[in-house]
RNA sequence: GCCGAAGUGGCGGAAUUGGCAGACGCGCAGGAUUCAAAAUCCUGUUCUGGCAACAGAGUGUGGGUUCGAUUCCCACCUUCGGCACCA
């Protein structure tokens, strides 16, 4: 206001037009003086518990050193709008913002320049807040955080010491909170151990508890401490295990696997790669798998992310089954008689039984098609197999150990690249086909996978294609099982018929006969039934510096103990270097950053010294619970309060990239799910509606040898583009913004120019949220022309104050239906997250109001408060030049009158054979028998239906009427 | 290869989910205003033919269901996103 007044007296004629320049920095700033967005928390003073709640999330950013690019706004943009909306609707919104703060490219810089990445961290931080301030959102910025702070990271060591201090109890049938049957369940690990020292119960190698006597189990009671405690550390949610990395001695780190090109090296420096087990931490997020698909019933989300979380897990059910080995290598232990075999283990009650886990005289396979076992023709393994090294006899240990190496050197990608050509290696041994006692050869071969299943397939050419291939590269046998149909002339059958060949099950349909094999197997001890998934447990260890460090205290024997509670958070050490060891030799074990903090990588402890573990969390860990802290950021003692939580979850709308449809979100739930078992939640899902924006495409220009030109160097002519002064055709491409292109678009050249308020309308304008689509400068001054028109209406450009045409006497009936329509439409649009057409619907009220000599104030007062969600700083500005005192977030969102919001007259079309041949205007409710008498009487009509019969006349209210005649 | 999404004017897109295809915006054309321009306002703008009224075609392609299909079904083509031989 105080600008405005000096623009008045300085300036001379009064030219006072819409001036973003001035009005959004102001705005910006009464906000922030009057804490116009803070949201109070149960038990604050100002606290209003009368109000329903809504908690509109995003997905918050990695504070790059780049910034803000247009595609994070799109996102922030509609979240915001449908806040703003949602408060004026009378909710409590919980609307924050903060930043994944932990990640690679600090580190980078770091290694690169010495700045420490937390310095390099909170400098994009602070540009990243000036941006999204900018853009004029409504977060309560009290709530912000970074993930990088000890405050924050305490409470993620927190969550890992829950992890590993709980184990999965598979069998556990409760009831949760809201009432609802659950099967498994996180439960503390003092809870296994009380139940295997009260009960007296056995313990297998899979961490199952079990009863009976199934032979590889081992008496609890018969084991010393350490093998407790080691049997115990097994069945943890958090983990250690030897797992198959990506390391690069040469950069002295693990690489993901998209940091690994074809061949097998690094893409940054192309250093050697090798594939080797590595000791990490994981997470045993296959123990929720069943939970992960069942609770997508409780959530609305769209179909397709669900679908894809689904396939993720990859749920699937079939059996394993025992091939016992009939000959291989001279150490590897041999079922001599496979009759013998067969009726020891059909004797279940005397030590017989299909075991829980494999004992070595047998290749234990998991199929999803047990109906298909008498066409299993032989039989492979994965190359990492253990039982490859046993069976392979010693012809062919040449052969098999060079393939071995060969496999074990390949990344995944190159393993996988071609799936046409099959490879492998015969390994001389041979087992026994449980289904009719065959002896079957066994192969090993890298199209089979250790990380799936049992890593190792009985292979049924006659029903897989893959097999099929194999089997007619290495020239083995093809037993069909499965009847195709007469006409059918293809390689492997893989769809519906009668089994053949296959003894008992000959003639039975695909489902009967994989149960009737099952059962068979069962009872006869050599299979069971059994349900897999393609999910793996997550490998949570980093080799970094810049991440969460473990709060896991190693001992010099190998065991360990947590740190405690109290002593939370471990903070990260400053090290003088964050490079890791770097090594030429492939055997040289990884070093990680936190090696150098020589201080603090060792502790002392009651007289006991004990080794920090040097590893840190992943980026994933930190975004894996921050909707929780938002709830309550500064809580001390607690993640969140009690309270807190109990108001504020689940968050009611996320929205975010539809390339966290997966990862995120899957361990999001994962963890979410843990302090749901452990009473630390209320909610089982975390997040109840969630909505994924597309990308923000970008159009490209190129020239005829497919390079890139800058945008600015772009000129268009006659529908096509040329480069600026040598007139070479361009070819316009639409694709992803990036520097390579040359087709970024920075959102502060746009606010610059056109606004804040036009960047969200723009944003919001261009299409659905969920479409991809192309920005297009082009296009923004049709919106920046649409708030300079919103201007006019209510600002006198010349004089500065009200505009003339601004009238008190009551609105023409034209001008208020169109409001009513407008609050209607906006209303249910936002509620839908549609803004574009809710943006639609505002250009259509200005182009009414535009011309009128005369507008109603009160009208015009009623629209300020349907832009302000989109436009908050020019709504601001006009709704206190009306003469209000306050923010227009304050207001309560107008109510429309249904009998205004529609039309009470209606055109409809008349289509003689489904051809429009005329248009009337009747009342909207006209019913069917009116409109056919109408359409009959139409002059245009009748003279369409002249000479023929009428057949059949269909009327719909509201819209056409069509006349059948011939 | 598999899974998912999508294909509508010169461009971004709309269409109550089976009921007038092209809302709204951009661009373009014409007009008003102006000394002139910018800005602003008004009019037109799917294509083909016609001065016009009007006629015909038209939502990736080809079929089908229906009084009626952008919408539903079948086959195919193209683009984008994800996954990588998942037994």
């Amino acid at each position: 206001m105080y600008l405005w007044c000096v623009m008045q007296q300085t300036s001379d004629p009064v030219r006072d037009v819409y001036d973003f320049k001035t009005i959004e920095p102001k705005w910006q700033a009464y906000w922030e003086e009057n804490e116009t967005y803070r949201q109070a928390n149960p038990g604050d003073d100002d606290f209003d518990a009368s109000k329903p709640k809504r908690y509109i999330l995003d997905m918050f950013p990695y504070p790059s050193g780049a910034g803000l690019h247009v595609g994070h706004p799109l996102g922030y943009c509609a979240t915001d709008i449908y806040a703003r909306f949602s408060r004026m609707q009378g909710f409590n919104v919980l609307h924050p913002m903060g930043y994944d703060a932990f990640g690679l490219p600090a580190e980078q810089y770091a290694i690169e320049t010495g700045v420490h990445p937390a310095a390099t961290t909170k400098k994009n931080i602070a540009n990243m807040r000036r941006q999204l301030k900018m853009f004029g959102f409504s977060y309560d910025w009290q709530r912000e955080f970074a993930t990088c702070t000890p405050d924050y990271y305490k409470w993620t060591q927190w969550i890992f010491l829950r992890l590993f201090d709980c184990w999965f109890d598979a069998t556990c049938e409760w009831v949760d909170t809201k009432g609802r049957k659950t099967l498994g369940r996180a439960r503390a690990i003092c809870e296994l151990r009380a139940l295997l020292d009260e009960a007296q119960s056995d313990i297998n190698e899979a961490g199952e508890i079990v009863s009976g006597s199934a032979k590889t189990t081992t008496r609890w009671s018969a084991l010393d401490d350490k093998a407790k405690d080691s049997a115990i550390d097994a069945c943890r949610l958090a983990y250690i295990d030897e797992v198959p990395v990506n390391w690069c001695p040469a950069l002295g780190t693990v690489l993901a696997n998209e940091e690994v090109t074809n061949d097998g090296r690094s893409d940054r420096g192309n250093h050697p790669v090798f594939r080797r087990p590595l000791r990490q931490w994981m997470l045993r997020i296959t123990a929720y798998a069943e939970r992960l698909i069942d609770d997508l019933k409780l959530v609305d989300w769209p179909e397709p992310i669900k679908l894809m979380q689904r396939n993720w897990i990859g749920r699937s059910t079939g059996a394993e089954v025992d091939f016992p080995i009939a000959s291989g290598g001279p150490g590897a232990p041999m079922v001599e008689d496979f009759n013998a075999w067969q009726t020891e283990r059909s004797n279940v009650d005397s030590g017989g039984g299909f075991a829980r886990v494999a004992d070595d005289s047998v290749i234990r396979v998991y199929t999803t098609r047990p109906d298909t076992l008498f066409g299993a023709t032989y039989m492979v393994l994965a190359p990492e197999h253990d039982l490859v090294a046993r069976i392979t006899t010693p012809e062919q240990r040449d052969a098999v150990d060079a393939y071995v190496r060969s496999a074990v050197h390949k990344s995944d990608l190159d393993r996988t690249a071609d799936t046409k050509t099959k490879s492998g290696v015969f390994t001389g041994g041979y087992v026994y086909n449980p289904a009719n006692g065959e002896r079957t050869p066994v192969w090993v071969a890298d199209y089979v996978l250790m990380g799936y299943g049992t890593g190792a397939i009985m292979a049924v050419p006659g029903q897989d294609q893959r097999d099929w291939d194999f089997a007619k590269a290495f020239d083995l046998p093809i037993i069909r099982t499965v009847k195709p149909p007469d006409d059918f002339d293809g390689n492997a059958y893989v769809g519906e018929g009668p089994a053949i060949n296959s003894g008992m099950l000959d003639g039975l349909n695909i489902a009967d006969a994989k149960a009737k094999m099952i059962a068979h197997l069962e009872s006869t001890g050599q299979g069971c039934g059994a349900v897999n998934y393609k999910l793996r447990d997550w490998v949570f260890t980093r080799q970094r510096y810049w991440g969460e460090p473990f709060p896991i205290l190693h001992r010099a024997d190998g065991t360990m103990v947590p740190v405690d509670e109290g002593d939370l958070p471990v903070e990260l050490p400053a090290v003088e270097d964050y490079k890791p060891t770097i090594s030429n030799d492939e055997d040289h074990l990884p070093e990680p950053p936190l090696s150098r903090a020589t201080e603090w990588k060792t502790i002392e402890r009651d007289g006991e010294t004990f080794a920090r573990d040097l590893n840190t969390m992943p980026q994933w860990a930190g975004s894996c619970w921050y909707y929780l802290r938002f709830l309550d950021p500064t809580n001390a003692t607690r993640f969140c309060s009690p309270q807190a939580e109990a108001y504020w979850m689940p968050v009611d709308t996320y929205v975010g990239g539809a390339e966290h449809a997966v990862l995120h979100l899957l361990y999001a739930r994962f963890w979410h799910k843990l302090l749901f078992d452990l009473g630390e939640v209320q909610t089982a899902e975390p997040f109840q509606n969630l909505i994924n924006q597309g990308m923000i495409q970008a159009f490209a220009y190129e020239d005829s040898r497919g390079v890139n030109v800058f945008l600015d160097d772009v000129v268009e002519r006659d529908g096509a583009f040329y480069r600026k002064g040598d007139d070479e055709p361009l070819q316009q491409i639409v694709t992803k913004m990036s520097k390579a292109r040359r087709n970024v678009v920075n959102p502060d050249d746009i606010i610059s120019q056109f606004g804040a308020d036009a960047f969200r309308c723009y944003e919001m304008f261009m299409g659905p949220l969920e479409a991809s689509k192309p920005w297009n400068t082009r296009d923004v001054p049709g919106v920046f022309k649409l708030l300079n028109r919103i201007w006019r209406l209510y600002v006198d450009p010349e004089s500065g104050s009200l505009s003339p045409a601004m009238s008190s006497a009551p609105a023409d009936e034209a001008s208020l239906r169109m409001l009513h329509k407008t609050i209607k439409k906006v209303g249910q649009d936002i509620h839908a997250f549609k803004f574009n057409t809710a943006i639609g619907q505002l250009f259509e009220f200005v182009n009414h109001m535009t011309p009128l000599k005369e507008r109603s104030r009160e009208i015009l007062e009623a629209f300020v408060l349907l832009i302000s969600p989109f436009t908050p700083h020019v709504a601001e500005e006009l709704w206190s030049r009306l003469g209000h005192n306050g923010s227009v977030s304050k207001e309560s969102w107008p109510v429309f009158d249904e009998s205004l919001a529609k039309d009470d007259m209606v055109e409809i079309a008349i289509q003689v054979m489904g051809k429009v041949k005329a248009r009337i205007e009747v009342p909207a409710d006209a019913d069917e028998k009116t409109l056919e008498d109408l359409a009959l009487a139409n002059a245009s009509i009748q003279a369409a239906i002249a000479g023929k019969t009428v057949r059949k006349v269909i009327a719909i209210k509201g819209r056409l009427v069509n006349i059948v005649a011939n």
